[in-house]
DNA sequence: CAGCGTAATTTTGAATTCATAATTATGTCA
DNA sequence: TGACATAATTATGAATTCAAAATTACGCTG
């Protein structure tokens, strides 16, 4: 049995919900990088006690998005450049595997996909519509690991992408980054295509490596 | 209620002690695979109560070692094919990347300490000390990823790595397994002395299907 | 008024309680 | 006896309670 499987079991459970919710509340930034996780707020927001949110932290404590200080409560962790240099290496070794087996697995339709997201993502970049880039951008990245038939590999690249979603950085770029970025793109859908396994994985790492640098060019400059 | 005083829990975060007890249990099978996990025996065994036990059963399951069923409580996860196939390719990759790290960040003490670890572990290889040599092994493991200097990536490693160590799969070897394994190790101490990144890799990645191999052909043979 | 020490309040960590779901035990009837 | 329905028991999920720690408020001294 997959992670994958037993976890849509779960779903029902009150923490589960709440890890979900509490994800969403810290990568939308309505829980501040930095901040205090106001228990007793959230428990009257939610309308739960004290116990399931307090489970639903402890989860996200050990994917390292709040942080744990005893007797003073949680904290949401800030995004630092220390954490952008290691995350993004072990991402990219991820994505470039995930490359690799989608190309052996991956379905006509699925490549079909794939491409009209693609399309779709082109359009949203010569709108200048950077929402609607990278929502498409995600899931571009999820259909090639859906693709890559590994739940494993899903849920570990998914736990590292939202490590680095907290804040908006990643949507910061400059206009030379967006081209280059988009020009990656079509190398991943051209060689996806071809399903060539080999050029994906160096393609994807590649990719990987550009956005860790333009991360930290963003860090930088703050 | 009796007190066990040597294994009542003394650290401060109650729940972070018992996800590692859990974990040992575990792993040393004292909770059986596919078995239930006993609540109120454990809350009697450690001296706590449910509330903290249960944080780190939640902790357990998104890590994938146990796994929660509504209103049945927790169960101890099971080692499947399924499991191995998916997550042998994934540890593959990140220990293949940490090779790599590795020969860039580490030191001539720290390789002294991993030939020290390596020449134990031979020895307990013609001792035919299966437990020993095992010990050692991890050890040997560990140390690459340390001197990898990527926390991140230590913490996904390990993350998986104790996934595949439930049951003592792992330690069932054929002679013919144990040669190869051992003749695996001395590359990969040959590679790293030499910091040759590229070849501790490719050496790391074919170690670990070698073992998703060894582990699979023993879970059919069950 | 600033700085410091102490009391009041709030927050946290963990035990306890309580309603409900699941399991086991008991009794009935063919 | 064995299948089934129902009662008793147990376990679970979540709210509540409680002691201890941390924070804040207050008042005193200089």
């Amino acid at each position: 049995m997959t992670l994958h499987t037993s976890q849509t079991i779960i779903r029902k459970s009150l923490h589960h919900e709440l890890v979900d919710r509490l994800q969403t509340l810290i990568i939308n930034s309505e829980l501040k990088p930095g901040g205090r996780v106001p228990e007793k707020e959230l428990c009257d927001q939610f309308g739960v006690s004290r116990t399931p949110l307090r489970e639903a932290l402890k989860v996200l404590a050990s994917d390292g998005l709040v942080r744990l200080e005893p007797n003073r409560g949680a904290w949401v962790t800030q995004v630092t450049e220390e954490e952008v240099e290691e995350v993004f290496p072990v991402l990219g070794a991820l994505e470039a595997l995930s490359g690799e087996l989608a190309c052996k697995h991956i379905t006509d339709a699925e490549i079909e996909e794939v491409r009209a997201l693609h399309a779709d993502m082109i359009e949203s970049y010569e709108r200048r519509d950077l929402d609607a880039y990278f929502s498409i951008n995600q899931k571009i990245h999820r259909a090639i690991l859906t693709a890559a038939r590994n739940g494993t590999l899903a849920t570990s690249c998914q736990a590292l992408s939202l490590r680095m979603q907290r804040a908006r950085y990643l949507a910061n770029m400059t206009d030379g980054r967006w081209f280059d970025a988009v020009q990656e793109h079509e190398k991943i859908l051209q060689y996806l295509v071809a399903r060539d396994g080999k050029q994906l994985a160096i393609t994807l790492l590649k990719h990987m490596e550009a956005k860790r640098a333009s991360v930290i060019k963003w860090l930088q400059s703050q």
